[in-house]
DNA sequence: TTATTTGGGCTTTTT
DNA sequence: GCCCAAATAA
């Protein structure tokens, strides 16, 4: 046996070998499901698979490898490459470079759609919106329609844009799924679905895809029959990590390209299964062997090899009380003395500076703080540790929320570069020319409009007499647009020549524009980074840098840093210690996912993650008392939590139960130093009143 | 027609 | 506490 294979367990191995002929590994084996508990070397057995398959003679480029998360893929095919290096040296390293179909399902998407525009009637420029993007547009069709000024209120666009993503995903119709997700919407459902095919329609006219139409397209071009030839002919292999978060769609679009699952092979834990809001759906995992006859091989890794057995065992006792699942407990030979914390801290404040306070210690121990991680289920719920963080000056990353994207100056620019991109999307070109001083809605739809007629839209534009208002703006905006669109100066060049514009408009609107600037400059330094204009625009759009730091900026790479998480962020990943933040009824399970009794599986669910993420050290925090929001002045109002209902008395005993701070009597402890609150802002306001 | 202010409704997780 | 739409000022 080769030695690669030597260091995987019994059963890893037979994921690891299951249908592959040796020396003829090209030819795709029977469908394979892998059921990989957390923490039991999923990633290390899928690579060794890919690893396996072209070692056996299958090419790599006819293998699709399709992953959570661009950083997922990365880190795969670096371990492909890494395992084929032991087994054959170099050589066989650099095949593991022709891995070139490995990403997203939506990455893969936008690339196949691309390369086959032309035949399924797309135009090859194609731009991409991003949620954000796609509400506006959907905002805008909804005024076009009259809709907005309705009798009683109309959905506002997020809601539309839910419910027309959560009918795509989960290939529901219209009634079915605002039954089951949007009952409060179901009045409406005439005008929604008018809505909705005006929304197809500006979308198709203006050139745009939005993230569900990657996998729409994809869906329906592999379902016409010469395509679907060539797309599955294209691909020896397929093999999908994370398949408990795919939704209908997307295994959709898998049997499409594999109907009798023959060289298809998907790994998950159904017990890690996070995503039921966008659509995911465990029964994609449930399902997937009885798709096929004879129906696929199922392989279970059950053995841990991240966490302590103490902390593995509160964990599944956690699990242990959900409804449906393929059953596996895991196991572990890591003992350990210690059973994970339940620490009983008064309120949010006294959380954090406990945290604070442990991260301190384990720094002193020689633990780094890289390998210490803070998980929570709404990026909200930081906010206070992120302050107590701040003052006492301990860098952190923050993985999840808020967006570095979001943020306007940076939507600007990339909406500037969109625009000469694809000057037929409108949300983008409405944005950009409200920039201009003096144009608003009205002259900017106006240009649009002229644009929309005209046989080369950007020369249109340009030739466009200036705004009765906006004459000051004007030469410069049209000087710019002139550069970038015959793509003159070349990437990413342009993206300066963008910046030297967007500029002094930046100073002009925002009192903070030096912070916003280094963004920019930040924005430019990952445009470098990429070949060409359409592939920033692209991979930006869909895999967004994904870390928000705090306000020093973004600590350098080899820099130590704390890591703050939301718990769906954190799959994947594991740290040597890990903090989950408000384990109380209300944040886990939060108050908003408490509807139905699937909700409140997957809220269970997300604290079985959060715990499985430990190795050594498990803190489950819970504050007695929470400061209720919307108070002014130095409001005492709060509410008193509740235990999380996922850790029930009779599974208490696999925690360690502690109370900070220790009561000493006497002294004043620091609790009860900041049992007053002072609102000193409120004062200051106070006395112009 | 555009820019700014004010009041009312909602408040998660992500490709 | 944030976003959106209507009202008001320029």
């Amino acid at each position: 046996m080769s030695a690669y294979l030597e260091k995987l367990n019994a059963q890893q191995r037979a994921a690891v070998v299951f249908g592959v002929t040796p020396g003829k590994a090209s030819d795709p084996g029977p469908p394979l499901l892998v059921i990989a508990g957390a923490g039991s070397g999923k990633t290390a057995t899928l690579a060794h698979r890919v690893a396996h398959l072209i070692l056996e003679g299958a090419d790599p480029r006819r293998i699709l490898l399709m992953t959570f998360s661009r950083r997922a893929s990365v880190e795969m095919i670096r371990r492909v490459q890494r395992i084929a290096r032991e087994a054959l040296g170099d050589k066989a390293a650099a095949l593991a470079d022709g891995l070139h179909w490995a990403g997203t399902f939506h990455g893969i998407g936008a690339r196949l759609l691309r390369e086959n525009a032309e035949r399924i009637g797309l135009d090859p420029a194609f731009t991409i919106h991003d949620r954000e993007d796609s509400a506006d547009l959907m905002n805008l069709v909804r005024h076009e329609i009259g809709l907005s000024k309705t009798e009683k209120r109309f959905p506002l666009k997020g809601t539309c844009l839910a419910v027309y993503s959560r009918c795509v995903n989960a290939q529901q119709p219209l009634d079915e799924a605002l039954r089951a997700n949007f009952p409060w919407c179901l009045e409406w459902a005439p005008q929604l679905r008018e809505l909705f095919g005006a929304y197809v329609e500006a979308k198709q006219r203006q050139n745009v895809l939005d993230y569900d139409d990657l996998l729409l397209w994809w869906s329906q071009a592999a379902g016409e029959p010469d395509i679907a030839e060539d797309m599955a002919a294209r691909f020896d292999h397929v093999l999908v990590d994370e398949y408990q978060d795919t939704n209908r769609l997307q295994s959709s679009i898998l049997l499409a390209l594999k109907p009798d699952g023959r060289g298809l092979a998907v790994v998950g834990d159904d017990a890690q299964s996070i995503y039921s809001f966008r659509a995911a759906t465990v029964r994609n995992i449930l399902d997937f062997p009885g798709c096929f006859t004879p129906s696929a091989e199922i392989v279970t890794l059950d053995r841990n090899y991240r966490s302590t057995q103490t902390i593995l065992s509160a964990a599944n006792a956690v699990i242990g009380l959900a409804s449906e699942r393929f059953a596996k407990n895991l196991w572990t030979d890591r003992a350990s003395s210690e059973k994970p914390h339940l620490v009983i801290v008064r309120d949010e404040g006294d959380q954090a500076r406990y945290i604070v306070a442990r991260i301190l210690e384990n720094r002193e121990a020689g633990q780094t703080l890289k390998s210490q991680a803070i998980l929570f289920r709404t990026s909200s719920h930081s906010a206070q540790l992120e302050i107590e963080l701040v003052a006492r000056n301990i860098p952190f990353v923050k993985f999840g929320g808020l967006k570095f994207l979001d943020s306007a100056h940076v939507k600007d620019m990339l909406a500037l570069l969109r625009f000469v991109e694809n000057p037929r999307d409108r949300v983008a070109g409405f944005r950009v020319l409200q920039l201009l001083q003096g144009v608003g809605p009205g002259a900017a739809q106006k240009l649009l409009d002229l644009m929309a007629d005209a046989h080369d839209p950007l020369a249109a534009l340009v030739a466009a007499p200036a705004p009765a208002r906006g004459k000051e703006d004007w030469p410069g905006f049209a000087a710019v647009v002139d550069e970038l669109r015959d793509r003159r100066a070349g990437w990413p060049a342009e993206f300066s020549l963008a910046r030297g514009w967007y500029e002094p408009l930046l100073d002009r609107q925002h009192e903070d524009a030096a912070t916003r600037r280094a963004d920019i400059l930040q924005l430019e330094q990952i445009a470098g980074g990429y070949a060409t204009r359409e592939k920033f625009l692209t991979e930006l759009t869909l895999d967004p840098p994904d870390a928000t730091s705090d306000e020093a900026g973004v600590p350098l790479r080899d820099e130590d840093y704390l890591i703050l998480s939301t718990i769906h962020s954190a799959k994947g990943q594991e740290w040597k210690s890990v903090f989950v933040l408000n384990a109380v009824d209300g944040c886990i399970p939060s108050d908003l996912g408490t509807g139905s009794t699937e909700e409140i599986e997957e809220e269970r669910r997300l604290l079985y993650v959060a715990m499985t993420r430990a190795k050594d050290d498990l803190h489950v925090m819970l504050p007695q008392r929470f400061f209720t929001h919307g108070q002014n002045a130095q409001g005492d109002r709060h509410v008193y939590a509740n235990r999380t209902r996922f850790i029930p008395k009779h599974i208490l005993a696999h925690f360690h139960h502690t109370s900070w701070p220790k009561y000493q009597p006497g002294s004043a402890s620091a609790a009860q130093r900041s049992e007053k609150r002072v609102d000193l802002g409120a004062r200051m306001r106070g006395m112009w009143r």
